[in-house]
DNA sequence: GATTGCTGGTAGCATGTTGCAACTAGGAGG
DNA sequence: CCTCCTAGTTGCAACATGCTACCAGCAATC
């Protein structure tokens, strides 16, 4: 590429989304995170980066304000990252990539990693995707509009 | 990179996803499809993406069995590229993020597309990760496992 | 308190990937 | 038949990634 080409200034969602966390590897460590990762050896450890690529990242997730940077936890003099409110928002994100990828991309009875209900044990409830007064809504059922200016209440309706 | 860091035989189903559909664009041209684009000239002219790096992923998405080859819909000789059900099933991670760079990623008031219900022209639900019982579960409720050998039925249920 | 080891990073280099632009091949329309 | 449109492919330049080596600060040990 000339210049990775920047969706950050798109009006759709997905794409400044993407933008923020479209790369190989940041959603990859925000996973880390949900699962207990902290330092950055517990993240270079786990994902087998490589460390400039790691730092690069992490700090990239730092400015997005995914992730902060806080004292270390053990009270070594050492820091630790840990997700901010929008990092820990990415939780839906996360366990839709992991159902479509236990659903599609392993043969059944493959070995594989699964997020389970801790109290439970058990599997979550597959993502819903749901109108706003509950009914689920399928790709067809959905349009996508533009919003100019944001209405305080919603126009149509 | 040397190589970009396979991720495809990794055992967690949120890396596989990742290698599958973690680049740049993959998740926009899904995106697109999803909003109506099907023909090489509509994903071209509406991500504003180079025609060769639209050729690749176009191929790899379909090589991944996420969208099929078909002729065209309107009788020319031409051919479209449709979802697979696979494909379809992104759904609800386009979803995911779509409603995270909707809360995080615009300011209040800030122009913007959005994603609505046909019926009722209103934004959809916030997704919700549940538990199989339906009760809402937050990342520390959750613990990932590791499952070496897919048990007919859960184990611990 | 100097040395050794660990943690957390940075620097250099080779290579892969992306992107732009130019080019090509076949279909559509007049 | 000539021209434009669609759907790509190819070549080159720039940037990103990955590996390895290197470096700085803390910690524990002697």
């Amino acid at each position: 590429m000339v210049k990775r080409t920047r969706l950050d200034d798109s009006d759709c969602p997905v794409a400044r989304s993407v933008d923020t966390i479209g790369d190989w590897w940041s959603l990859l460590i925000v996973r880390d995170a949900f699962d207990g990762s902290r330092r950055f050896g517990q993240f270079q450890r786990s994902l087998g980066v490589a460390k400039n690529i790691l730092a690069a990242r992490l700090r990239a997730l730092v400015a997005a304000g995914i992730f902060e940077v806080v004292p270390a936890a053990d009270g070594s003099a050492y820091q630790e990252y840990v997700l901010t409110p929008k990092g820990r928002d990415l939780f839906p994100v996360i366990v839709a990539l992991r159902q479509w990828g236990e659903t599609h991309s392993f043969t059944p009875g493959e070995p594989h990693s699964r997020l389970v209900d801790r109290l439970t044990g058990r599997p979550l409830a597959p993502l819903r995707v749901e109108a706003d007064d509950g009914r689920a809504v399928e790709p067809g059922d959905t349009v996508v509009i533009k919003v100019d200016r944001e209405s305080p209440r919603a126009k149509s309706g």
